[in-house]
DNA sequence: CTGAAAGCGCTTACAG
DNA sequence: CTGAAAGCGCTTACAG
């Protein structure tokens, strides 16, 4: 079933049809319209979108391009928990406004110019890329715009969909305040790297907000992972500063805290409150249960397509590129 | 850059430059093939897929079809943390081979259909396709080859990569017996359930081939989830049969009798001692860390993937299109 | 070993 | 409101 074949069935012309199918209405009548609908449904044909793709040099595709290590045993993005549901929500939203998600792990810039010149990809959300470079080198290859997610990027034409990384541990560190706390340590190695520094300057200020002490013994810089938690868990629950409470920057940092308090025979939350980032699924699973700053995943995912979309459709590059997506605390078990 | 540029710089025809591309080298000499590599490589030259596709009827493109609940807010697969595993390493093993990956998510057949006619997706895997009838049209409508997980189809076209699920419950009810424990729970509402009963008979048979009593009261016919193992935990501490260890079939299951237990006071693995299965990421993060059946998640994505890709390649579709994959006990700290 | 012709299934750009 | 012509960039099937 082709469109000629459509034509034929309907007794007009193959651009008839097509404009029936998309939706070019103002140029032909109601009743052929009709018509022609009916054959459609009748012998159920779908168009040929390689063909379409063909022709009008664009293809209604959207890459996810994820950056995957060399190292094979290495954790790869894709197995973070919040991979399936950004490109879950990713998926779906792009369905819904007639485009398909192509998803391709890239190691070198060379893949993906391939890609997109392979199929006229339409545009491209970049799952956290590792490297500015690659990021960079595909924008400067200018085949399509692109969607980013929590990039430090600073090149205005990039859609960059960010967590409200200040906001976040300011509400952490509030939330903890207002149980009480004055001693409260952050968790995180933060120097050097501009999102944990954006997390870090919340805390701070929300300290100064509260005239509360800021010390620099009550930052504790140990990566934000597990392994870091059970190290800054111990260095806490033995240190002498008499902290009573801890912000993180990852619910599996939180998590390791608790595993190294009890390491030493401490307890969450009794010798120590903590707030986890992320709202991962893990928060429901640790014991006690973690109360933690929740993304607005599903916010961000659709906020990134919706924009990518409009540079699509209008070519407009310069507009709302830079959006920051407000967070929340869930409250849990990890605090009192 | 096309097929006609790169033929006419070369002084060639555009099929010298169409064979060379696609390997067709008996019919080239060695010194074209060279002149036309260069000048490709010169310029860049990336083949149009569209293009090729159209003629070839064959698109290299193979559709992850993910059944989506048309409720918003109930769990979709892909935030199961087994799903961004599963795809990134489909995705990457058919990259390996020359194909692209479409993700789709699926409410009705006429999604599907759609899709395929589209873009003549080569070959499909279903993840876990929640009801059969999907998948049964999906295949009588016979577009392509199809692969799924862990189905109880028992159609021998389609190919199904499972785990052996007897073999798992066997291997953690012998672990636990060889540890010592004769009085061993099962939980799960297997009745009626393909796949929870294998994994019952797994548990089944380990008990009667050590000669231990198999009781009915052993049997806690809970869902294998969070809220299923809390209430497990309970009801198996406050039971008469002095049980000490229960074997899982889900490691959610298993986290949640953890928390069960706590909540009557008891612990894990002092009072009782519990296997998971799946050895997912959770199993770091509870306390114990869980000891675990753990699936070859790789190896039953990559089988699928070969078998996909020999059938499309071979049009064989009788052989090889049952595989069960072995797993194996990943021991932590929830079993004494 | 190489090439001229035809066609895949659409859309664009134009004419009426 | 409708249609005939040309073309998108490739490959198939054939001829030499």
């Amino acid at each position: 079933m082709t469109l000629k074949d459509i034509a034929k069935k309907a007794g007009v012309s193959t651009m008839t049809v097509s404009n029936v199918i998309n939706g070019k209405h103002s140029h032909v009548s109601a009743q052929t319209i009709e018509k022609i609908n009916k054959i459609i449904k009748e012998y159920n044909y779908v168009p040929n979108l390689s063909a379409r793709s063909l022709t009008s040099k664009t293809s209604h595709i959207i890459a996810i391009l994820v950056s995957s290590n060399t190292n094979e045993t290495a954790d790869n993005f894709l197995e973070n928990p919040y991979a399936g549901r950004i490109i879950s929500i990713i998926e779906q939203e792009l369905q819904k406004n007639g485009y398909y998600t192509m998803i391709y792990s890239i190691t070198q810039k060379e893949d993906l110019t391939c890609l997109i010149k392979n199929w006229h990809v339409d545009g491209i959300i970049f799952l956290y890329p590792e490297n500015k470079n690659l990021l960079n080198e595909v924008y400067s290859a200018g085949y399509c715009p692109i969607a980013v997610f929590d990039s430090d990027i600073d090149n205005p034409d990039i859609i960059n969909i960010c967590t409200d990384d200040y906001l976040g541990l300011y509400l952490s560190t509030e939330y903890l305040i207002k149980k009480g706390h004055t001693n409260i340590a952050f968790i995180a190695n933060y120097k050097g790297n501009p999102l944990l520094t954006r997390r870090f300057q919340g805390y701070y200020q929300a300290l100064k907000d509260y005239n509360l002490p800021i010390k620099e013994n009550y930052v504790f810089p140990f990566s934000p992972n597990y392994e870091g938690g059970v190290s800054a868990g111990k260095a806490i629950m033995t240190c002498s500063e008499n902290i009573t409470a801890a912000v993180t920057t990852s619910d599996l940092c939180a998590a390791g805290i608790i595993e190294g308090c009890r390491q030493n025979g401490f307890c969450v939350p009794q010798d120590l409150s903590i707030i986890g980032f992320d709202n991962s699924i893990l928060c429901r699973y640790t014991f006690p249960q973690l109360t933690s700053v929740s993304q607005n995943m599903e916010k961000k995912a659709k906020t990134a397509v919706h924009l990518l979309l409009k540079k699509i459709k209008t070519g407009n590059l310069q507009e709302n590129n830079f959006k920051k997506i407000p967070v929340k605390i869930i409250e849990r078990s990890s605090v009192i």
